[in-house]
DNA sequence: CTAGGATCCTGTCAGC
DNA sequence: TGCTGACAGGATCCTA
């Protein structure tokens, strides 16, 4: 799902391809789109700013457009400062194609297409200094590479006796972590996602804390998992999911060569993989 | 505080 | 082949 690494990587490639463009008007197709776009329009992008999985897009006229990709959501530039776009095949339908929802027209013959087949994803207009305000920007915790120390999060874990993968998928405890890196962590610091998080010890809670941090940035590094939906603004997958520890790998041999075999199960809703030998 | 379920939505896949 | 139904899942809301 798209997750910290991938929305940084779609931060990073709008940043790149859209400061500089003015926003020149907006067409929107789509029930999850709030504020209004007229405010957008006129205003020059000067940078591109992301908390935990929300990216937020801010103009010189004092309002940002603040987005929310959830599961299928795409936002793909096409204009000058790409010099080779790519058209992956999960871009169902094209751009512009059915799953378009909302088109921003740039400057200088750019424009950012927003996709989402499946319309989980929100994007809403709001004044720079009320994206804090955000519901969910105002309870999102620290994020694993940026404020979230041992300490605090040994108190998190301290906390609840809530299942050990659940707390960490949990936005307003950390933010950015979600199910495909929340279940490689596990597996790199071999912890059951089962178990309930005030008995880990202090050995095992800073092991997952590096674990986290180690799959984030492994993340980042393969531009984010394209498993569902996920491309970057140029239109090209990730590669991560190529390189997953567990996730998505049940029935198969347990990586870590313990002779276990990746098992999945439910937990909290959520598909949840690991190898019930190692992983205790 | 916590667990569990429903909700939003549609491509994919299993079963008949 | 073609239909039907189950399923997935981030975040939120509701109930127990």
């Amino acid at each position: 799902m798209p997750e910290l690494p991938e929305v940084e990587t779609i931060r990073k490639g709008l940043e790149k391809y859209l400061v500089g463009h003015t926003i020149k008007s907006v067409k929107i197709h789509y029930k999850n789109f709030e504020g209004n776009e007229k405010n957008l329009e006129g205003g020059k992008i000067k940078k591109v700013r992301r908390f935990g999985k929300v990216l937020s897009i801010d103009l010189d006229n004092g309002y940002s457009l603040v987005i929310h990709i959830k599961l299928t959501g795409q936002l793909i530039y096409r204009g000058p400062n790409l010099k080779h776009p790519g058209l992956s095949k999960k871009i169902f339908g094209g751009i512009p194609g059915k799953h378009t929802h909302v088109v921003f027209i740039l400057n200088k013959n750019g424009t950012l297409y927003y996709n989402d087949y499946r319309k989980f994803g929100w994007l809403k207009v709001v004044k720079t200094k009320d994206v804090e305000e955000i519901g969910f920007i105002k309870k999102l915790g620290p994020e694993p590479l940026d404020g979230l120390t041992l300490n605090i999060f040994k108190e998190i874990l301290s906390s609840t006796k809530r299942a050990v993968k659940i707390l960490i998928m949990d936005q307003s405890k950390m933010g950015g972590v979600g199910n495909i890196y929340a279940n490689d962590a596990l597996f790199l610091a071999k912890i059951d996602p089962r178990r309930p998080a005030n008995e880990l010890s202090v050995v095992e809670a800073k092991k997952l804390f590096e674990s986290i941090k180690e799959v984030l940035k492994r993340g980042l590094k393969y531009e984010g998992a394209s498993e569902l939906a996920y491309v970057t603004p140029a239109g090209k997958e990730g590669g991560y999911q190529d390189h997953a520890l567990v996730y998505g790998r049940q029935g198969k041999p347990c990586l870590n060569k313990c002779g276990g075999k990746v098992k999945k199960i439910k937990l909290g809703g959520r598909g949840t993989y690991f190898c019930p030998n190692c992983q205790k």
